[in-house]
DNA sequence: GCCAAGATTGACTGATCAGTCAATCGCCTG
DNA sequence: CAGGCGATTGACTGATCAGTCAATCTTGGC
């Protein structure tokens, strides 16, 4: 760290956040990384001198905020919560990442979790991590009886997971409205319409009517 | 129809054909137009005869495939079934026809649905029918009181889908077992779950014991 | 002021590939 | 069998871009 002390870190943080932006706009196949340089104010030949190619730029992306996620997860199904708390929590950080940085969620879904021929694959061993952690939990609420034991707890976070991803794909579409209220709404409607089902039906946690 | 009575339509459906198989393998970005020609068995320049452009072949191949889905829908939103029949058959359907031809299911999905940036946006339209179709079942399910009100039933339809398609993507990046028995089973799962919900409670529907 | 080391620059290279096109083939018609 | 027309061929072109590299700049220590 001696001639390279601050300066040379924010620069690299620079090239990412502008990577981010590039990506999410043009797409990672469809961008240059001369477009990166520029919008990260910087000369082509620099993003090199960080980065050994393109690619790594994702990969660095995907892992930091994946890292994130994972901790989220095991961190909330360590909490002394109901089942039904745990995954409204998980679905509420996915969520608010969403909302906090769409470019890089965009980014990371799209280029990466939804990309089964490229980066998806490289990176499959981390995202499983992910239906891993939030199977965890379900398997706990199995255990204990307030989940039923006849829909394997993997399904069922298969199926948690795929739901919220396809809300995340609706606001990165613009298929869905993106307010606040919409964010904040969607949180509970998730965790109603999938633990609680969307039929009508005595389920201990009804919906707040009104 | 006086000079290229079948073999002409033949060799056609042969590009498409190996379009499929080698999109699946490599990808609609990472193959070459070159290989698709190999791959049918015909001359480089022949697929240019056929089709003006790379993108196009892909386009043909998601319309064709996106219209048999839709009219499906279509089909069993008519049918005088129970809501809850109505989405077992939505999801038997597309799940059979990944079991029937996994390859074309893998490129549409991987290549068009979840390709926001690319051929995603350019379908965008086509797709969002699909969740209209899914959410008019659940409108009339909402509308004769057997599902819940206050689910949204545009929201509904995008956690069927998404959980559907989480599964899909769960056998196409080969996490998840692709057995007849799996297909057969996801189809019950995947309804007792997004209908009747994870929690445990008397939803009308209950699982078959045993 | 001078030096060393890393930071920064951007022109250049080499490879890749989508799409073109002129030539050839093969079948049908008259 | 001649003429014509669509089917078929594959070498070629033009453009694009990831990654390289030698030159230049900046900074901090002495």
């Amino acid at each position: 760290m001696a001639t390279a002390p601050r300066n040379a870190l924010d620069k690299r943080r620079m090239i990412l956040d502008a990577a981010v932006r590039v990506f999410a706009r043009q797409g990672f196949h469809h961008c240059r990384v001369s477009d990166v340089a520029d919008e990260a104010g910087v000369a082509y030949g620099l993003v090199y001198h960080y980065f050994d190619s393109k690619e790594e730029i994702l990969n660095t992306l995907f892992l930091e905020r994946w890292g994130v996620m994972l901790d989220a997860i095991g961190e909330i199904d360590a909490r002394d919560i109901p089942s039904r708390e745990k995954l409204r929590s998980v679905a509420g950080f996915i969520i608010d990442s969403y909302r906090h940085d769409p470019d890089l969620m965009k980014v990371i879904i799209v280029e990466v979790t939804r990309a089964a021929n490229s980066f998806g694959a490289l990176h499959l061993a981390e995202i499983r991590k992910a239906y891993e952690g939030i199977a965890a939990i379900v398997e706990a609420a199995r255990e204990e009886g307030s989940f039923k034991s006849d829909i394997p707890s993997e399904f069922a976070a298969m199926c948690f997971y795929g739901a919220i991803e396809q809300l995340l794909t609706g606001w990165i579409f613009e298929v869905l409205p993106r307010t606040d209220d919409e964010f904040e709404r969607a949180k509970d409607l998730i965790v109603e319409a999938i633990c609680g089902g969307l039929e009508n039906g005595v389920t201990g946690h009804g919906p707040a009517s009104g």
